[in-house]
DNA sequence: ATGTCGTCCGCGGGACGA
């Protein structure tokens, strides 16, 4: 089984790229991140079936599978608001295993009330999540806003006092890898460093200055089975790219059945 | 790093979020 997981920046403006990366790595599961509209495109041609998660202009999860999709799950009980529910949860069944799609909250400034909503969502998917993992294999993948170590970021002094590097944040995502989740990293294809996340401005994807805040999180039994873990930068280069790339992991798990 | 991109509103470019 190849699963994968993306922020695509608006999977409107992506469509073409998404379509063209579809066809090529072929994942049997993909997890995307801010699809930007309420629903999603028509890719039926792709064979991938969709749970979508739409709000309009923000956020936005799905999940494409082709090896089926069952027990679509929008949003997770107990979840905060920021103040009303926003579209940042999507979870299925897919060749047995549970597959969820997150876009955790930005924060923006540590002295914002969306760092304290961040912070709560973090903590409130922590106790979702405690249950999920109890029951069977499991992924979590997208894009969590945080960068796990200093070493996630391309030079960490120009974080201080920036959301995505506080202890606070660090210590959610911690909490949320205690109950047993393996942080499945993926190879840079250039570099030595895994960032996923380039900002688009002043050439920051050219000079590798990135984040690595997009995490592929694992139960043991998945973790076991991983063969490769891979960074797609070519799909962030070129023309009208998404300024995050994609993470794509091969295991030697079947896909056809929930045996492995 | 604040150098870009995407969306909305609404018809041109400003506001906002990331």
């Amino acid at each position: 089984m190849r699963f994968a997981t993306w922020n695509v920046n608006s999977v409107k403006a992506r469509l073409p790229r998404l379509e063209e990366w579809l066809a090529s790595a072929r994942p049997d599961v993909l997890c995307l991140q801010e699809t930007k509209v309420a629903d999603f495109p028509d890719i039926s041609s792709s064979g991938y079936a969709v749970a979508h998660f739409g709000q309009g202009r923000w956020n936005g999860v799905a999940i494409l599978s082709r090896v089926g999709l069952t027990d679509v799950r929008e949003g997770f009980p107990g979840e905060p608001g920021f103040p009303e529910q926003e579209a940042r949860y999507v979870s299925a069944m897919c060749a047995g295993v549970r597959f969820i799609s997150v876009y955790v909250p930005n924060g923006r400034t540590p002295e914002d009330p969306h760092y304290t909503y961040k912070l709560e969502w973090l903590a409130a998917l922590r106790t979702s999540l405690a249950e999920d993992v109890a029951k069977g294999p499991l992924v979590i993948a997208g894009d969590f806003n945080v960068a796990p170590t200093d070493d996630d970021v391309w030079d960490p002094a120009v974080f201080v006092g920036s959301t995505h590097v506080t202890p606070p944040e660090r210590a959610a995502l911690a909490a949320i890898r205690d109950l047993g989740l393996h942080d499945i990293v993926g190879r840079p294809l250039k570099g030595d460093r895994p960032f996923t996340y380039w900002d688009y401005r002043a050439g920051m994807f050219h000079m590798n200055k990135g984040m690595r805040i997009d995490l592929v999180l694992a139960t043991e039994d998945i973790a076991a089975q991983v063969t490769d873990a891979v960074i797609d930068r070519e799909a962030r280069k070129g023309k009208g790219p998404s300024d995050h790339a994609p993470i794509v992991v091969d295991t030697k798990r079947s896909a056809e059945n929930g045996l492995g």
